[in-house]
DNA sequence: AGTATGACATAGC
DNA sequence: AGCTATGCCATAC
């Protein structure tokens, strides 16, 4: 059993491409439904390969603290990948949203 | 071993 | 509707 961040960087990559989840969500199946400050560490020391761009808050929207790139390259990635922005501009997270491998 | 911090979430004001 | 405060979990120092 590796440590909680690889589990966190197994999920995020097993988010299939188009959608998107939510730190809690991703607590949860990581097993810590209230661990979602810890998938957000974790994220943070995601290494290459993790599409944590496709990780949103609860909200829809990304984290005002995502990496260097900003939130402005997040969704354009984000858009990219195909995912719909609301008109509040956050992810339409009723559409995209991803509530695990079951899909 | 204890304290401090953090890419969240929820409730209250 | 937006901001502040508190809670929860795990990691880092």
């Amino acid at each position: 059993m590796d440590s909680f961040f690889t589990q966190i960087f197994e999920l995020v990559r097993q988010i299939p491409e188009g959608r998107v989840s939510t730190y809690g969500q991703i607590a949860l199946l990581s097993g810590n439904p209230r661990a979602a400050r810890a998938v957000g560490y974790a994220l943070h020391h995601a290494p290459d390969g993790i599409p944590c761009h496709r990780i949103v808050n609860r909200n829809g929207g990304l984290s005002d603290a995502f990496l260097p790139s900003g939130k402005e390259t997040h969704r354009f990635l984000l858009e990219l990948e195909g995912i719909p922005f609301d008109a509040s501009g956050n992810v339409k997270m009723d559409t995209v949203m991803w509530y695990g491998k079951e899909e």
